[in-house]
DNA sequence: CGTCAATTTGACAGTCATCAATGCCCGTGG
DNA sequence: CCACGGGCATTGATGACTGTCAAATTGACG
């Protein structure tokens, strides 16, 4: 399993690494330096990552593609906890704390990511200011997403969590819009903690409310009655 | 509502503080700073600390009962995100960013809190690594048991939460028993995502398995029955 | 255009929320 | 210390929602 190759950081990952939430607001000399940590990795769809309670040594961000975050229960069924994409981090609350992951990590696609040495960032994080803050950054959005997670599992019923993600992924605020979904509705429909057919479910239900399924592609003809869920 | 008094800091908040995640591995200097910056407040059970949307300046330590964090659906239906206790601080990751509360906050009971400014904070953790550091550490966990929360609802039916909840708060490893619950059931029943209703027959259904309820003392017959649930 | 996987649909069961009624605990005041 | 009251907790009945399994259909991609 877990076929990666190492690559070089081309232009166009650097690029992407700079626009990342982690690395966005540093100043030149720590933006290199932590540059300068990232290892190039890719993976194919399926493919491992880490398992839950590996020993850790790294934190990732992605460049390219999804990546699962999941946990498993003792019967081996699968629960998502978040997906990460493209200038996502994750296992970055590790750099407090911590010998191994808590949960197993799967490319949900084709994927790259960069892969920064937990012991070297965190010793980089001492010296440098923007790097400590822009952890903090980091961390403080995913514990929020994270809480909201949690709120909407507990309040919203599967047609309004699905009519949650595409208010939240439209372009415009209003009126009528064509969103097509960046990756595969499995992927989604545990994103959103259901299961795949409750998802196809959600959107047939849906389907009432103005919205049209085709592929990938979603026709939305007005927003906000989708609020009014 | 909000009945609430300006309380000097004694002996016995300062030190609950001082053991708190938050400040307990602070070097003396910065410790003393923090310390400077508490205002203790108290609410009385029931008083709203603060609302979802309320700009916010400060963040908070609990220093004796239980905060309830929850947000509410457009029914008016009330979903808890996390219950707070003794030493565990709220509105942290305001830190980084963003100036509304993202939630409500609630007294389950009466109350002790110590009240941060936020700004003033910030600009401190600017000059003190180590405040940097614990706020990342503090962030860590709370982004870890926020994780853990999400895949636990995902994954558990009621009695497998509560069992987990039992053993996650047991002094010993195996054998029998005795808890008290720290606070009222329909707290615990939000705080794992349950209607009051449910918690009571997950009780009832552990009953089976060595757990019997008086109240809020519990006993349980052996440890390892509830771990294969 | 064909093949395989992904998605949809149907049928069913299980879990949990809700409402209502009863019983019990806990803190209050005597 | 005991009695009392009000709120908390339990129990029963019911329904909504979603997970699961199986089969049919569609879509993606070579």
């Amino acid at each position: 399993m877990a076929v990666n190759k190492v690559l070089n950081l081309n232009s166009r990952e650097r690029n992407i690494l700079v626009k990342s939430p982690l690395l966005a607001t540093l100043g030149p000399g720590s933006l290199t330096r932590m540059i300068d940590l990232a290892t190039v990795l890719s993976f194919e769809a399926r493919d491992i990552l880490f398992r839950d309670g590996d020993p850790a040594d790294y934190f990732y961000c992605v460049l390219t593609g999804y990546v699962r975050l999941y946990r498993l229960n003792k019967d081996g069924r699968e629960a998502d906890i978040r997906i990460s994409g493209s200038g996502d981090t994750f296992a970055e609350s590790l750099l407090a704390m911590g010998d191994s992951y808590h949960y197993n990590a799967q490319a949900a696609e084709n994927v790259t990511v960069a892969r920064f040495d937990l012991a070297k960032v965190r010793a980089l994080a001492e010296q440098e200011h923007d790097i400590a803050r822009a952890v903090i950054r980091c961390l403080s959005n995913y514990l929020r997403s994270t809480m909201d997670c949690i709120a909407n599992d507990r309040l919203q019923t599967a047609p309004q969590r699905v009519a949650q993600y595409l208010i939240d992924n439209c372009p415009v605020s209003g009126g009528a819009v064509s969103i097509r979904l960046p990756f595969q509705k499995s992927l989604l429909a545990g994103k959103l903690g259901l299961a795949p057919e409750a998802l196809s479910r959600a959107f047939s239900t849906l389907r009432g409310n103005g919205v049209t399924v085709r592929g990938r592609m979603i026709q939305i003809n007005d927003i906000d009655a989708l609020r009014q869920i």
